[in-house]
DNA sequence: GATAATATGAAGGAGAACTGAATCTTTGGA
DNA sequence: TCCAAAGATTCAGTTCTCCTTCATATTATC
């Protein structure tokens, strides 16, 4: 009988692309890994793969095991999820990826409120950029995954992901607080206004990095970056310190107290934050739990 | 991550009912698989097993966990017989659950027919009464079973189990020769000549054995049974030897040469032999060339 | 009430699986 | 073109899981 462990690390090859990511993914060595999978080729009595370069690839036979092995696994998820809901408790671990944003903004009240609800729960949470996340969260690295979306940016979409919005975080212009800079900050009151400006944007590849030029574009002007930083508060820092302008979304000031300006955009543009965890253990009551949490946080947060 | 050979243990106690005969099944001793329950109701967090009298059983827990697995068991087997059908050659072990009559009859050739065109395929073979070998196959002791069927007498129906029609085998009373016996026997050349004549049958329980007695009352007489034995063989020799009388199938006398007289019944009834496999292994193509080499030699048995 | 059947626990041994070091191959740059 | 980095695999050794045996407790049966 073929093992659940054995057709898992196969289904984690055919996600990751090498042995050495499965065996970094599953905190293996990749010796291990590839011992495992010979011992599933003997097994299975048919090539599943071969070498192509460094690496390996799946013959037909290995890519028609993977698509078993990945309904099986989520069968065996589905029947996981099954049990703990017979649990009185709501109990387990969840491991939970969130982007720095949203973690800051809503994390500290989630995490409080879970802990008092649920004191068998288990969170561990990883502050991940949603690029990743979703990958990752797809290919079992994580069971929940907070993720943001970009007007006109549709995050990749994995079949076996159930995606669930939380809420919608409206974007403005920030500005230095009048004085900080010199004039030229102070006199702007708009989006054109910061044309001749210098900004800060999160490097390029970012969804909002992309959103943010065309913003700047409609808007009538290529905007001279002059910061590249994924951070935000460091964004916030180079405002409040005169140094540049940016477009920030609103969670970024849940919770602190920025000396900024902040000027409302035409069409208040929104980008939307929701969570996504694969669709075989959504039934879960810890996954069930913390979303349920994180809703009502997100909900109060809109409130203020 | 469940592991699928503990909740293969689960499944089967739930199919057979103790720890012993589970054990038994799977050649364990009834401590490893005690263990292993034990292990898998720690991994499961949930009570899955209660005591009841001095064997154990399922709660509710544990019912909902096995019809996962038994989901999941189903789902394994139909991705090995995926597996083996991208294999260009039959290979494999495939046990065989036979009884009697039907092994002497069509097996020797079956076998080495199968032995000339799949020499890679190996078949184990095992004679057993249909009453339990059909549950026994379901609960995978065996891969296909050869089974008998006596008219009005529908064997249990498992679901999950695939059933096809092998052939028919037609039953005639069978006499001793002429001179073999007193004379009473001689006289008989209908069934209802028999009434006072001692009859061999097979024991209470077999469906034979019932609808032998059924088929006689209908003649209008209480078959007085003075030999029991579930061996046909033996029947055989008791009617050669002018001690019995019997309704025998015809199946009996292929490849022998018996020495008996045989009168056909009105009606021509006739009990059907089937094959039966699970449902989920039926695609393998061990299964399959095995059922296709017993068709053709049960066509070839009707030719002759 | 004796005996057989059932489940389980402890101890020890066999085998499976994992790690670490060494080797080979491929790839991407300097 | 050659070197360094990344990937996969093999081997030897260690760790750990699982299984068997033996002993015990409990329940059912005659």
């Amino acid at each position: 009988m073929l093992e659940m462990k054995r057709l898992r690390l196969l289904w984690e090859l055919s996600a990751r692309g090498t042995v050495a990511a499965v065996a970094e993914a599953l905190n293996y060595s990749p010796s291990a890994v590839s011992q495992q999978l010979a011992l599933l080729e003997r097994e299975a009595g048919v090539p599943l793969l071969r070498k192509a370069g460094r690496t390996l690839e799946l013959t037909a036979a290995g890519e028609a095991l993977v698509a078993d092995a990945e309904q099986l696994l989520a069968g065996l998820e589905r029947a996981e999820a099954s049990l703990h809901r017979s649990h009185p408790e709501v109990t387990g671990t969840l491991r939970v990826s969130i982007f720095q944003t949203a973690l800051l903004a809503m994390m500290p009240r989630t995490l409080r409120r879970l802990r008092a609800e649920h004191p068998l729960l288990r969170v561990e949470m990883v502050q991940h950029e949603p690029e990743t996340a979703l990958h990752e969260t797809w290919a079992r690295g994580f069971d929940l995954v907070v993720a943001e979306q970009y007007p006109g940016h549709a995050a990749a979409h994995f079949t076996g992901l159930d995606r669930e919005p939380l809420t919608g975080d409206p974007i403005s212009l920030a500005l230095p607080p009048l004085g900080a800079g010199d004039t030229a900050f102070d006199d702007a009151s708009s989006l054109a206004d910061a044309a001749s400006l210098p900004w800060v944007m999160e490097p390029h590849g970012a969804a909002s990095r992309h959103w943010a030029e065309q913003a700047c574009r409609s808007a009538g002007f290529e905007p001279d970056v002059r910061y590249e930083t994924a951070d935000l508060q460091a964004h916030v820092r180079l405002i409040e310190t005169g140094n540049a302008v940016a477009l920030l979304p609103g969670l970024v000031h849940i919770g602190a107290s920025h000396r900024l300006r902040l000027v409302e955009l035409p069409g208040r543009p929104h980008r939307s934050i929701f969570t996504a965890a694969r669709i075989s253990s959504a039934g879960h009551p810890a996954l069930v739990a913390v979303r349920r949490a994180l809703q009502i946080e997100a909900a109060a947060l809109v409130r203020e």
